[in-house]
DNA sequence: CCAAAAGTGTTTCCGTTACACCCATGG
DNA sequence: CCATGGGTGTAACGGAAACACTTTTGG
């Protein structure tokens, strides 16, 4: 069926974001394979015959991360016929968002994985820096407008550490008082009665998420940063 | 080189829309081939081994409408299992903005193709459906607050008509005087001096784009459509 | 001179912005 | 008691929405 037609390499590449609390990071691999043994790429595999697209790219962020239930989004499909110079393939990106302290560290450790502010982040191999900027573009286009911020957060946090995210994301401060009015005007958070406990100054409210209210409300517009910004 | 690993096929899908003045479009092929022979399907075909993905959308169009220089944009790629009862495919689609009245009937009728309003449109075969939904999501989106309409009108074009493409969009009423507003302050349009002659009341006064700024803002935040419509 | 569609103006309203003050905490 | 950071309030501004009037055209 379908002779003559020609089969072609699929691969997944993983741009996977995290957050430290003041910078937004990049986990990439030192390749100890071919090609391009010891460059630094992002983390990727081949799609299996008998594996879905979304099975793959979790079963991939999976062997790297140790992580489930991660935020992932297709981003773009790569399909340039010179793009790997072993064999022609194409690469479909996703985006991974996580929590950077739940992630199995060992694990990442064992597949030389590292993670990189983009300050400080290697040129990366064929395509992947492109596809990384790409992620990065698409990021922030959805983040001033959807609520996921939340997903590279722990699952109680504060609006300042929230607030610190979308700097981060946008390398721009934001004015404090807006940007928690606009934050809280989405109905989004719910107070946990807790205080953070880690400031040495007045411990700010832990919230979270109302996960029902943002499963509905996440294809809505909101303007969690100052328009003309994206 | 990569043995082991596994080739797939590789489909690509065209969602191609069209304006005819009063409603939105989609040119689907009845298809009089195998799988699904005499069912209805969007335009699609293989990517070949020495094709980029961007050359093989393109080529596909084509094949269809006789056009070049379409504004063309990847969707999404769908990858699950049992899609294609024939084989794995993997499918990418891409959506076409092309305008209606200059593409090639005549082409279009030899290959099986037909224009259907969306309140006429047939079922489609394997998840063609589903990419059709997720085209028009996307159209709806992006046509919100990027100036995207302009590529289903001729060259030149009123800003009523551009209105009544919105309103195809989005099946909604605007209101006249703010969409004229709204549309004129992007400074996107050119008062080509030239005035509509088919009407049989006032005539409007024909525009054609600015494509330099076009070029430039197209990446700006623009709201064409009240807020919370999309 | 009438109907139908196109062009332009104005007021109102609401969300965003820009800014100031108070409160809690640890040292 | 003071420095630091977190929480809340308010006035001014600007863009969007709601609305009305005038103009052009063909019949």
């Amino acid at each position: 069926m379908y002779q003559g037609e020609s089969k072609l390499f699929v691969a997944i590449d993983c741009i996977i974001f995290g957050f430290d609390g003041e910078n937004l990071k990049l986990l990439l691999i030192k390749r100890n394979f071919e090609p391009e043994l010891g460059k630094w790429s992002l983390m990727g595999g081949f799609v299996k015959e008998n594996e879905s697209l979304e099975d793959g790219s979790k079963r991939i962020l999976n062997e790297l991360t140790g992580l489930e239930n991660v935020y992932m989004e297709q981003i773009e499909t790569y399909g340039g016929i010179e793009r790997d110079p072993m064999a022609r393939t194409l690469s479909i990106s996703y985006f991974a968002l996580i929590n950077i302290h739940e992630h199995d560290e060992e694990l990442a450790r064992s597949k030389n994985g590292k993670w990189f502010s983009f300050d400080e982040k290697p040129g990366l191999i064929f395509d992947h820096n492109h596809m990384v900027e790409k992620a990065m573009a698409h990021l922030r286009y959805k983040a001033a407008l959807h609520p996921l911020g939340f997903e590279l957060l722990p699952e109680k946090f504060t609006i300042p550490q929230l607030q610190k995210l979308y700097e981060a994301i946008y390398d721009k401060p934001l004015d404090r008082r807006n940007f928690s009015r606009k934050i809280l005007s989405t109905d989004l958070l719910v107070d946990t009665g807790e205080k953070n406990e880690t400031g040495t100054t007045k411990k700010a409210i832990l919230y979270k998420l109302d996960k029902e209210k943002y499963e509905q409300q996440f294809n809505a517009f909101h303007y969690f940063i100052p328009k003309g910004l994206v």
